[in-house]
RNA sequence: CGCGAAGUAGAGCAGCGGUAGCUCGUCGGGCUCAUAACCCGAAGGUCAGAAGUUCGAUCCUUCUCUUCGCAACCA
């Protein structure tokens, strides 16, 4: 695509039926808000939308649970988490939800669009039906005897201890795991998607036009599917909660369907509220679509979606940047099995505290885009956490700010000093050429969706500020006086140079790590007392954004050491609730195949806590 | 079962045909304006395993092992 007009950008919705962690904030959120930001102190046209994604069979499953309303369920979880967003610095232009109005109107008219068109099948099929609880049941909700492994708690769709991938009718005496009851067989109309008649369509536009720019897991498993032959998917269900479907009374459209048109509402009651006009987002083909998302979000993005959205009209993603998973302590995050850091944990542990605030959501954002899963699956761990916190945010650009400004109080009376060009040197020289270079690095790292290499480039420039300080040495320039103890003015010439271009470097500095970090940035343009228009990215690698004479702020902390015994507690705090979380699930009569057993069927012996680990003794010797 | 991605120093990652690199951590030394940065030096890897192609393979091919995901309500 040539220079896009206009950009739209969307992060996965969440589903509103609990809280979301930092693995989901790593792999669709932050990605996507840096990318934002960037794009936006550029100037663009940008428009970056995302909202709670509330229906879906689970929702309703999970307010019976909780004996309340499906309503009162997506309205705790939507508030929830549009304020931990909000938190956490991700800067939607627009959360909307998909039990809004405007979403079931546009979520109904894309389906007539389709089914008067003809795109639509229509099929009567038989499926499991809860007598008791007067629902049809999703595949995951009923479990019998596996017919491959004789496992007896496999799920309708798949069995979790040999991997079969099942059909609800060939498991051996299927029950309900709404009442326990057999569930009984009742004859259903549905409309289905038929993905058969798009596979040409498919193997073109992403095997032949994608196969260079996108990812390679993308690709690769979008091959995968259609190579294998796609097949037409019901696109309704017979239940109570979500979009009716118009004109059939008792089905909803399935969860599936209606969530991503959850993009298109979002744009339109973005453009409602800011009086715009929301068609050229979802028809231009001058506007660039970039869906963010993790890996098991593939499918829908890149082969249901775009089917759906070349049916009815609009302009298809120009890419759909998915991460890897980010594992925590050794495990898979799982929010059921507690083993996560919620989002909410994480801002009342840290951010809600006095020691905390902005620069801890910066800490995070930080480590999450350091570590972030783009490759391959990554660790979050405590102490990782820590360390990167430490001895790259405070150490390297932290320090290398803090002293730039402690020094500039001491030797140039709190202002931004002269440059007396005939004393620059190479060094000097060298310096803002880096300065100027880290520019298209930036810019190539995330345009390509590499933020994690972004990102280290802005580090890698503080890091050369604390070299060039080191090798310049003010602070023994600053030794070099006349005999009545006043400083030559050729070493105060040579103190000036050197400040003014750390003092240089910390703007532009804070010009590159604002995508990343954007409270780190509006920390050191109020420390700079400048304007936030400084901020713009054309101003990026720029050597005079800081007037000469310019009296500046006195330095103020940018981030906070993490001590060992904050580590400590979160590692506890996690291992503590994960056990409640097993101990509840043993004494409840929840259904629950996989408890005690790893994935290859063993039985584990009970987990020590971390009080009695702490209690051995490990010693290593040399035999 | 099948499909897809991944497996490189203690940790996190680059490299993808020609003597294995970066950041953090560790050890020793120097320096000190600073939330201990910066400099010098050191330890640490049969690049998951096996076979093959090649003058030569971490990189290509095949097989094996391990991890994660796979059209469900879950980044």
């Amino acid at each position: 695509m040539n220079e896009p007009k206009r950009y739209l950008i969307t992060s996965a919705l969440p589903y509103a039926n609990g809280p979301k962690h930092i693995g989901h904030l790593a792999g669709a959120y932050l990605p996507a808000d840096i990318y934002v930001r960037y794009l936006r102190a550029k100037k663009k046209d940008v428009v970056y939308v995302c909202g709670s994604d509330e229906h879906g069979a689970a929702i309703t499953i999970q307010a019976m649970k909780e004996n309340t309303t499906p309503r009162e369920i997506v309205d705790k979880y939507h508030a929830m988490l549009k304020s931990n967003m909000a938190d956490l610095g991700i800067s939607f232009d627009i959360y909307h939800r998909t039990s809004d109005p405007v979403h079931q109107e546009t979520a109904q008219e894309f389906f007539t669009a389709l089914n008067d068109k003809g795109d639509l099948e229509k099929k009567e099929t038989e499926q499991y039906y809860d007598e008791e609880a007067k629902t049809f049941l999703a595949d995951r909700y009923i479990i019998g005897t596996c017919p491959v492994c004789a496992n007896e708690n496999a799920y309708g769709d798949q069995c979790e201890k040999c991997g079969s991938s099942l059909s609800p009718e060939q498991l051996i005496n299927p029950r309900s795991t709404l009442s326990g009851n057999t569930p009984v067989k009742k004859l259903t109309t549905h409309w289905y998607l038929p993905l058969n008649r798009h596979e040409d369509f498919l193997r073109k536009w992403i095997l032949e036009d994608h196969a260079a720019d996108w990812k390679a897991n993308v690709v690769g498993q979008c091959k995968g599917w259609i190579e294998a032959g796609l097949q037409p998917r019901a696109v309704t269900r017979d239940l109570e909660w979500g979009v009716p479907v118009p004109g059939a009374p008792g089905k909803v459209l399935y969860v599936w369907f209606d969530a991503p048109i959850g993009y298109i509402s979002a744009t339109k009651q973005w453009a409602l509220d800011n009086n715009k006009d929301w068609k050229p987002y979802w028809y231009a083909a001058d506007t660039k679509l970039i869906h963010f998302i993790g890996k098991d979000n593939i499918v829908f993005h890149c082969i249901i979606f775009p089917v759906m959205l070349k049916l009815h009209g609009n302009i298809l993603p120009e890419n759909v940047p998915s991460n890897e998973f980010m594992n925590l302590e050794g495990d898979k995050m799982s929010t059921s099995r507690g083993w996560s850091i919620e989002m909410e944990e994480y801002i009342n542990d840290f951010v809600k505290q006095e020691n905390g605030g902005d620069m801890m959501v910066d800490a995070l954002r930080y480590y999450l885009t350091a570590i972030a899963p783009e490759t391959k699956d990554s660790e979050f761990t405590w102490k990782g956490f820590q360390d990167a916190l430490n001895s790259e945010l405070v150490a390297v650009f932290g320090n290398f700010v803090n002293r730039t400004f402690v020094l500039m109080h001491k030797l140039c009376k709190g202002k931004v000093p002269p440059l007396h060009v005939a004393l620059m040197d190479d060094v000097d020289k060298k310096m803002f050429e880096e300065i100027a270079l880290t520019k298209s690095k930036i810019e190539t790292a995330i345009e390509g969706y590499k933020f994690r290499d972004g990102l280290s480039e802005v580090i890698d420039l503080a890091r050369k500020g604390n070299k060039y300080m080191q090798e310049k040495e003010p602070w023994i320039v600053a030794k070099q006086t006349t005999d009545n103890g006043q400083l030559t003015t050729e070493a105060q010439h040579k103190i000036d140079n050197c400040l003014h271009i750390c003092l240089q470097l910390t703007a532009n500095l804070a010009v590159y790590i604002n995508p990343f970090l954007p409270f780190t940035a509006k920390k050191l343009i109020n420390m700079m007392k400048v304007v936030e228009k400084i901020l713009d990215w054309e101003n990026a690698g720029k050597p005079k954004l800081l007037s000469i004479g310019y009296s500046l702020r006195p330095p103020e902390l940018l981030f906070r050491k993490l001590e060992d015994a904050e580590i400590t507690l979160q590692i506890e705090k996690l291992k503590t609730k994960s056990e409640k979380l097993k101990m509840e699930d043993k004494t409840t009569t929840g259904i629950t195949p996989a408890e005690g057993l790893t994935a290859n069927g063993l039985q584990l012996k009970a987990e020590i806590l971390f009080d009695d680990f702490a209690k051995i003794d490990l010693k290593v010797g040399t035999i």
